[in-house]
DNA sequence: CGGCTTATTGACATACGTCAACTATTGTGG
DNA sequence: CCACAATAGTTGACGTATGTCAATAAGCCG
């Protein structure tokens, strides 16, 4: 088990050197979510926000935390962490730049449902919880932003609930490689974004399952080794995994 | 497998004796999605509405349809059904009164990852999915709503993902018996809003399995028949399922 | 290079699915 | 309202996908 960085006490900004940059406010602004905002309601959020690198096994807050900021992802790999009661851990999803971490938490102001750990060394915006809600309330843009990030992410989970549901191992990781392949036709490289013990997790089984439904997709035409992994056809993965647009 | 009663073209308000009851608009008004928002906006939005009641088995949509209404349940029961390449079939939701289904399909103007089926003959307001559209641009109330509609419902699916990485088919079958009798403590008695294959579908198993859940739950004390189900002591229950606030 | 973590492979265990028979429940038309 | 058919649920025997445990191999980092 990987021992965890756990963040409790948050330093004030003013006592960072990782106040806010000119390159992270661009790349804020540049997200999709903020990009209708006003500009006087983002400028508002941004200077009671402060940044934040975070080494790879950081713990953002815990499953049961109140939330009491909205974590936006300048650049770096999260993990949103289940833990059962018998400590086994799972993980439901990854999250990556551009993704504000959790929304529904901040927008409902209820504990979280599940912990958050820096996958790979991240640097996060935090927006106080209060006031990110009191620019909710300010702004129509903001608000209709939320709502559809929500509504794609809520689609999101639905795939993987339909893919728990009906696939069988082997398939759901074909699945998985074919999203990160998206879209290509006929051979395809890609290289897999997390270490293969988290994609496990994140696709409901064990690090040696994985291993035996890759070894077992390699008679479809899935090769490669460490994280390069290559697919010699996308259309046959695509049967044998009964992907369609809709999962 | 259940015949389906396809709902391929929809007949125009005008020509159904189905049209918005008084009775109708009050429960439209009453439900808490819509508690907030102006009623300019209401009104608007359903005098372009209209209501249609249909029987158990009714499809409302199916997976892969683009979403042309948004369906507001003022009555009954509807389940969200994913199929399969294999034509199996599987619940992701039960939706019931007071619920809006698929709103992110609608907000998002993309096909329906699922079919919507009628469980348990239901009202079901039909809001043209522009027009709604259109109301959402208009009115951050409305907007607002249908966002924190949307994190709600996130972290439902959050849960479910939770429960089925997590727990083992008889825990699962707890906690929704736990889910159901929602908070009171000792002994409680409750009936099962569905089908016990509907119920298997929902939380990831067969009917069998469902089945054996039960017997085994048995002696957790676990009772009943039919759908009526009697928990002898919830806090033992809970204990078995390692059910916390959080799932 | 050497030690630690991660990934793979094999042998085995088990939860759950499948198939089939039987029972209970529900709905329906005479 | 009963009778019977259709559907839903249960139980048993058995199969299989995936988990578990242990040993080995391969990456990765100081």
């Amino acid at each position: 088990m990987a021992h965890a960085v756990i963040i409790g006490t948050v330093t004030p900004p003013e006592a960072m050197d990782v106040s806010m940059r000119g390159q992270d406010e661009d790349r804020v602004r540049g997200f999709a979510a903020f990009a209708d905002v006003e500009p006087a309601v983002l400028d508002g959020l941004l200077e009671h926000s402060f940044v934040q690198t975070l080494p790879k096994g950081a713990v953002l807050f815990e499953q049961g935390d109140e939330a009491r900021f909205l974590h936006v992802i300048l650049a770096g790999r999260l993990g949103l962490m289940a833990r059962s009661d018998s400590d086994e851990e799972t993980v439901v999803e990854f999250f990556a730049a551009g993704d504000a971490v959790i929304a529904p938490a901040i927008i409902l102001d209820m504990p979280y449902l599940m912990s958050g750990r820096v996958l790979e060394e991240a640097r996060i915006l935090m927006m106080p919880a209060a006031r990110f809600r009191a620019a909710l309330a300010e702004s129509h843009a903001l608000t209709a932003a939320m709502m559809r990030e929500l509504a794609r992410h809520w689609r999101l989970l639905v795939r993987q609930i339909k893919d728990l549901k009906l696939r069988s191992a082997p398939q759901r990781v074909g699945c998985y490689l074919l999203t990160l392949a998206d879209g290509s036709e006929g051979a395809a490289a890609i290289v897999l974004p997390e270490e293969r013990r988290m994609l496990a997790a994140r696709l409901g089984m064990t690090p040696e399952s994985l291993s035996r439904a890759f070894a077992q997709l390699r008679e479809q035409g899935v090769g490669g080794r460490g994280r390069e992994v290559e697919i010699a056809d996308v259309g046959r993965l695509r049967a044998f995994c009964a992907y369609d647009d809709l999962a």
